[in-house]
DNA sequence: GGCTGAGATTGATGTACATCAAGGCACTCA
DNA sequence: TGAGTGCCTTGATGTACATCAATCTCAGCC
């Protein structure tokens, strides 16, 4: 274990002192209006494994940011079948979608333990009409989150799905400056399957066929990509090529 | 056939006299601003049938509201797979996506004869940040978009699916002030396959068995919906309840 | 250090839907 | 008017994956 910053400590860091700035909100802001961005924040005290940040049908008023560890955000169905929408890590927002409805429309919780910074969206709006540069952050986050939720849609095998998953990942920790091919599965199995759309045993079973392929080693939660090119291939390019 | 303006007459209205105002970018201008917003849009010539408005890959510029007829947006996996994002209704704008990446991830392309309102997106930009009201209907409307796309991705089987494509459909025509319960499917069989991931000959099927279950009444591409509630049932009410 | 229980694995079976293949129906153009 | 064409429909068969049902694994705990 590498020293670390504690966790009380780094949920009071500034946006100005925060490692997630070139991906975050602040992204392209000048240091003046970074401080303004930074009077609207409110950092979070850690969230407990499984504890909520807010639900589904509850008044909107904040979005939020990843500052450490990783969220989920699910969506229920009146059967009561619940749907994995994303998986949430430093520097990416969520509750984007309650803008429009004015409610969360899905229900966000943690992953182990972690922290956000909370934004009031109405302070946000304010400020964003003062600093074109955080406006068009705004708007470039909201497209690529348009993007992501339409790339999943597209018909693949199971393979091809749980592989493209992977290669997502593996871009995302790289861009937050991780090994892009050895990192830690935060989320079990079932919610992978539940994400995919399909079964976790289907999940368990292409693990073991990517391990024997070469493509990739799993114990429990410790990832590690072997042969990143077969992956994209497997993948079908569908994700990050 | 009742009487109808001109296409060409269409196409010249300005947001003030069009009867989108109250769903369309416009929706919540004083009458002032909204006059600033036409002076950024230019109105376009009739698209013919499966005209493209832009193309995967070229460079950004413009986001578009679809001003009459209906567009589809598609992109392409390397493997040449096409797959259908998504159907777009008057009132409704398209090329969000692009924005994130500056570049057009889709191909727009427009179903029978169908105008569009195009948008010079860096001209939005900076109209949206002296009315705040045009940001906060932007972004509105691309929350929006997120919510769509992510409903897409539930695990549904083929009739919840359709059931519940239908129903989309059907509370955007009643929100345009065309009957929510009779209206003319203007894409083929397969794109609506393709769309919601399932072979031509699965909606053909289900067609068939909405029909002998007394749901709805399909002739070609005129779709009566005969029992909305059953229909609602079917869905799984996944779509707009 | 042995018990417990949640999650993961592995195998056997079932099924929703894709795919393949053959018509049928409406529209076009000679 | 009749051949040509594209879309839709209908039926027969195949298959990827879900589901069901046993184990297995290991972290947490007395």
């Amino acid at each position: 274990m590498a020293a670390q910053i504690p966790l009380a400590s780094q949920s009071f860091l500034k946006c100005g002192q925060c490692s997630l700035g070139k991906l975050c909100l602040p992204l392209g802001l000048e240091r003046q209006d970074m401080h303004r961005l930074e009077e609207i924040i409110e950092s979070s005290a850690p969230y407990r494994e499984n504890e909520k940040v807010y639900e589904a049908e509850q008044g909107f008023n904040r979005i939020y940011a990843v500052k450490s560890g990783m969220f989920k955000t699910l969506v229920a169905d009146p059967q009561g079948n619940e749907h994995i929408v994303g998986f949430h890590l430093p520097g990416e927002l969520f509750g984007l979608d309650a803008i429009y409805p004015q409610k969360y429309v899905s229900t966000a919780i943690s992953l182990g333990t972690s922290t956000v910074c909370a934004i009031n969206y109405r302070d946000l709006e304010d400020l964003a009409t003062k600093l074109p540069s955080l406006q068009r952050q705004l708007m470039s986050l909201m497209s690529k989150e348009v993007h992501t939720s339409q790339s999943l849609n597209v018909d693949q095998t199971a393979e091809q799905k749980l592989a493209a998953f992977m290669l997502t990942l593996s871009s995302r920790y790289k861009q937050r400056g991780y090994s892009p091919t050895r990192f830690n599965l935060s989320m079990p199995r079932r919610d992978i399957a539940n994400h995919l759309n399909m079964a976790a045993e289907t999940v368990s079973r292409l693990f073991k066929r990517f391990q024997t392929e070469g493509v990739l080693a799993v114990q429990r939660n410790d990832l590690h990509i072997t042969d990143i090119d077969k992956l994209q291939r497997l993948a079908g390019c569908a994700a990050s090529c």
